[in-house]
DNA sequence: AGTCGTTATCGTCATCATGACGAGAAAAGG
DNA sequence: CCTTTTCTCGTCATGATGACGATAACGACT
């Protein structure tokens, strides 16, 4: 039986929050095609490899940490024919929301890596379409579910946790109204019991993600109207 | 530069609604592996195909009806390294929505294919996991979209949409409440000035699809609790 | 024609979630 | 001690929802 052969890649949009804005991180190309432009963090899947060990190989290859706190799901596969001059290569795009990284990225591949804020950005392959696809997956997964944790350290505050809302989707939100939203949903957070300390005004109490799948109700972004 | 090569398939998740059930697509696979055994319908990418392309081909063979009133969307990729004896083969299933055929399936395919009530099949490779998955997507479309009207015909009453929610969640819904959240939604369906005739009751006015990409606010279905 | 069963459509009411905003609590810094 | 800052708790009006009553408009039957 004859069928075609393809190559299989996996891509990724690593999403971050540094000082209040949406960060992906990219890295320079050091190869034909598309060389010194930036793309997503991928590569070819092995022989013996399932496509989301694959994922979680590349992320801890490319940022030295896929450890707990952070988040990783499939976000979608892209096969255009012509998507890469080199032939035929179907690429499973993965979509991971880490804690801002103390360590730096980059740390075992010599390619160059950085963040970037996310935007129009002028990417190497389809490349700009998967990350849009991602950014828009994490805005709609904010809604529904407690993954906006994934953004924080083990333990955060209800403000830094709105914080991430805020810069993922864009918009501010009222801290009280997000509080009352926050502490009252069932699943949503967890109070460790700690406070903060040394920061400026009162010292706000200390959560972790809770065990909830799906926030109910979910907490809906003001959409542009219709 | 070496690397792996593999085989792509595209397999499709065909729901429909018939009978008040939801029911699948389902084929028997007349070959090696899984000979006799049901599957998903799909088949290989060709060489020079796009993904969604091959999803739209393969629908058209297997049901002969690919036309408007349907959806199909990417739902997610599969490629555990053993997931098919034959080799490394890649599967990017896509969910198709269709309003009951009045036209067989299996038109231009000589394989046995048939409508089977979605639930526990033990079907070939890793389908029964596509298959949960397939549901669980077209559930959750339902909350936030108007994709329901993919499972009726061009115009349709309230209560057939209705009917569709009660089918695909499994729950069912006050007519009332349902007839005024569908009609006072915005962009959810818009009137087509007919009414039905020679049905029991009274006459029901008929519907089109409203033109909302989005429900909002959105349709929720009563979650287990938490 | 009248009655009944059936289904569609509209209305009412209590409850819950939300947006807007006031106000007190608890820290740091002068 | 006072001001500034930020967290946390309340209040109130509004909007969406679940439960359910009531009426409208058909076919079928007597």
């Amino acid at each position: 039986m004859g069928y075609p052969v393809f190559a299989v890649t996996v891509d990724l949009v690593v999403l971050t929050v540094r000082e209040g804005d949406l960060h992906v991180l990219l890295v320079r190309r050091g190869e034909e095609p598309y060389v010194d432009r930036w793309a997503l963090p991928g590569g070819f899947v092995r022989e013996d490899e399932d496509l989301a060990a694959a994922a979680r190989r590349e992320l801890a290859e490319e940022t030295g940490l896929d450890g707990p706190g952070g988040h990783l799901e499939q976000l979608a596969s892209y096969g255009a024919p012509d998507r890469d001059p080199r032939g035929r290569v179907v690429t499973v795009a993965y979509l991971a929301l880490l804690p801002d990284l103390p360590a730096p990225v980059a740390g075992t591949d010599a390619a160059e890596a950085e963040w970037r804020p996310v935007g129009a950005l002028g990417l190497a392959f389809d490349h700009d379409q998967i990350l849009e696809d991602g950014v828009e997956r994490a805005r709609s997964k904010l809604e529904y579910t407690p993954l906006a944790a994934a953004f924080c350290p083990p333990e955060f505050t209800i403000a830094a946790l709105r914080q991430v809302y805020e810069a993922v989707w864009g918009e501010s939100l009222d801290p009280r109204n997000f509080h009352r939203k926050a502490t009252s949903t069932p699943g949503f957070v967890s109070p460790t019991g700690g406070v903060t300390e040394g920061e400026p005004g009162r010292p706000a109490r200390l959560y972790r993600r809770g065990d909830a799948a799906l926030l109910n109700p979910p907490l809906l972004r003001r959409r542009a109207d219709g």
